[in-house]
DNA sequence: ATTTGTTATCGTCGATGAACGATAATTAGA
DNA sequence: TCTAATTATCGTTCATCGACGATAACAAAT
């Protein structure tokens, strides 16, 4: 499995060094997928089975207010985007922040 | 950017299903990375930069119990795996963990 | 203008996260 | 065995999350 075998001691590094901007955004991205309820979301989202808030609200065992600010912070984090359509609003996925969360990750 | 345009409608889905088991598998996952300070501990093991706890204690503006709990969290996601060294601890990646995430994240 | 339907926000509550200092546990060496 | 060094755990404090009901905000139709 792991191989710790070797002695590696740390080179030179800033230390205590504050945590750099990459690392404060992967981790942010990754916040906003780390809820059961987001992660489905999102997924229904990019399968596309459904995209107004009232839809995704019937699909999920949660109060309509929840569902509402699980989305606001999927919004917020840039990996999901809502367009006014009328009364309801129809959501959809940002392409460019869900590209850049697997840029992040597959980046380590 | 988004494309909105069409309606899309729900098809024949579990009404309100609870959340599957890999919604939570990449939700614990993204937990684990989902905080700067666990991300970039997880970035100094993945480089190699250190191992052992006390230097990586060194590298980051943290306490010492801030730290371990930090790794505890990445240990117990399966990101990172320790070995005892002595009455040191040496860190490192656990690949399979990574991979998985990687995994997740990139099957979205 | 009023009503109706849809979504966002507010306020609250219980639970959990994040940070720290202090202390225990463990190991190697004197 | 006792000491020194390293790491994990405990207990506390403050802040934030997650969930809900209730209510406000907004758009369309009557």
């Amino acid at each position: 499995m792991g191989d710790c075998g070797e002695e590696c001691e740390a080179g030179a590094l800033d230390r205590a060094a504050p945590p750099s901007d990459q690392d404060e955004a992967l981790a942010q991205l990754a916040w906003a997928i780390a809820h059961p309820a987001r992660v489905r979301l999102l997924r229904l989202l990019i399968s596309r089975k459904a995209c107004v808030c009232g839809e995704l609200v019937g699909l999920m065992p949660l109060a309509q207010s929840t569902v509402s600010q699980h989305l606001k912070i999927l919004k917020d984090a840039g990996v999901v985007q809502g367009e006014i359509d009328g009364p309801k609003v129809c959501y959809c996925v940002n392409a460019a922040g869900l590209a850049r969360l697997k840029e992040l990750v597959g980046g380590l």
